[in-house]
DNA sequence: GTCTATAGCCGGATAGAC
DNA sequence: GTCTATCCGGCTATAGAC
């Protein structure tokens, strides 16, 4: 981001981006084997054979190892929701599959997401998914969303289709908060959450072209059109405090 | 809670409370002057006047601390709800009023919340509201939700009726997770989140006894039942995993 | 510009004496 | 119940090698 224009002769990385992967590396492997608070910067520097300060040159903090973690996930989600995106028609169906995918892929991750998660919650943080340097990753997500509605045979209130991804993108979410406190062997619960709520969304989805509903769904629209952030290139949706 | 049943001789805090009042008065006070972070253990033992060992003997970490600001704010906030409760009878109205005195009791803190709420995400920790140590706040919390819907005039299905203080709960929650990432000044951006968002709570109370909307109602009731905790006296709601 | 080594600050938390 | 001393780990600072 900072970097000066490479020229070619100069590839962007010779061979810092080695130690900075390195010490990446080792610390996402530390952090699923011991966790995140047991794992100390000492640790980790000593396991990836450089010094402490060194590691504090690539990574300003400890919270900062964990941008490649959201990196990582997003794109292992990415590839795991391909074959649901390609064969599923039914909402529901899409909906519910991209979210069991997505516990699959962060199954691994729960013990050690659950230490460091206290950091996303604090709007300080860059680690927030509402945060700036969380933008890629936030944005790779509501693209899935948008797959997810394209390719469904119900379809929408088109005054509500616009803000659809990003609401699905809320209800992940919300669905990845629940994951986080849930203490339950493998994460049934997540799981059952999802099977039981696909369904309800699609159908709520669906009902939103009925008359009665107009109203309502106006409100709702206006709502979000207001409150959701901006990104994503969402139209009518630019104006932020 | 723990303690030995007290005999009419021995008051329940004999001296010992005194010192625990003083430390915890102590940290909130520095608490909001200084902010959580900057507040260190070490402070608020000198400025009480007590060892950091002793403060520890009464609080065993530094988050178990602001258990006395969430009784604190929810006592205050009890107090500012009683006239709103009272006067309006509008469903829309009810439920705008009592969130923006939240709002209000909560204002002072706001500085304060950010900085300490990273621990009320961590699903460790006593302050999680969905915690078993938050469970008194947070019953009162739902018992002021139960007062917003008996006394408006409109009324919900009455198949949802028995969750919908906790539903209304939940979305009290979710205005406090808007609010410490709030950066807005005076908080506008949250106090309008609320003007938008009440009358749409209460149409989508109203429009719970619709024909059309009675699966979507019927799932609606039967996903909450199995997923929200079976605080607070819920029928039907007692199985948790 | 990349890296090491080391020494030290700070603050949450604990041990063990009184 | 209370204290003092100590540990521990995130983080910083510095000085210097390549």
């Amino acid at each position: 981001m900072d970097e000066a224009v490479p020229t070619e002769k100069q590839p962007p990385t010779p061979k810092s981006e080695q130690t900075r992967t390195l010490i990446l590396e080792t610390a996402l492997r530390l952090f699923q084997e011991r966790g995140y608070d047991k794992t100390t910067m000492r640790a980790i520097a000593k396991e990836a054979g450089v010094s402490v300060g060194n590691a504090y040159y690539y990574f300003s903090s400890k919270e900062h190892l964990i941008q490649g973690f959201y990196d990582r996930i997003g794109a292992e989600h990415e590839a795991a929701v391909r074959s649901v995106l390609e064969e599923e028609r039914d909402l529901a169906g899409r909906v519910r599959g991209v979210l069991l995918a997505w516990l699959d892929v962060a199954a691994p991750y729960h013990e050690f997401a659950e230490q460091f998660f206290k950091n996303a919650a604090d709007p300080d943080s860059p680690l927030s998914p509402f945060s700036d340097e969380s933008r890629g990753a936030r944005d790779g997500s509501i693209a899935i969303q948008r797959r997810v509605l394209a390719g469904a045979e119900i379809k929408a209130d088109p005054e509500l289709a616009d803000m659809l991804p990003q609401l699905l993108w809320l209800y992940h979410m919300g669905l990845v908060l629940y994951w986080v406190f849930d203490r339950s062997p493998g994460c049934i619960r997540s799981r059952r959450l999802v099977e039981r709520t696909a369904p309800l969304v699609a159908r709520a989805v669906a009902l939103s072209r009925y008359r009665v509903l107009r109203p309502l769904v106006r409100e709702v629209r206006d709502v979000l059109s207001e409150f959701l952030p901006a990104a994503a290139g969402v139209a009518g949706a630019r104006k932020r405090i």
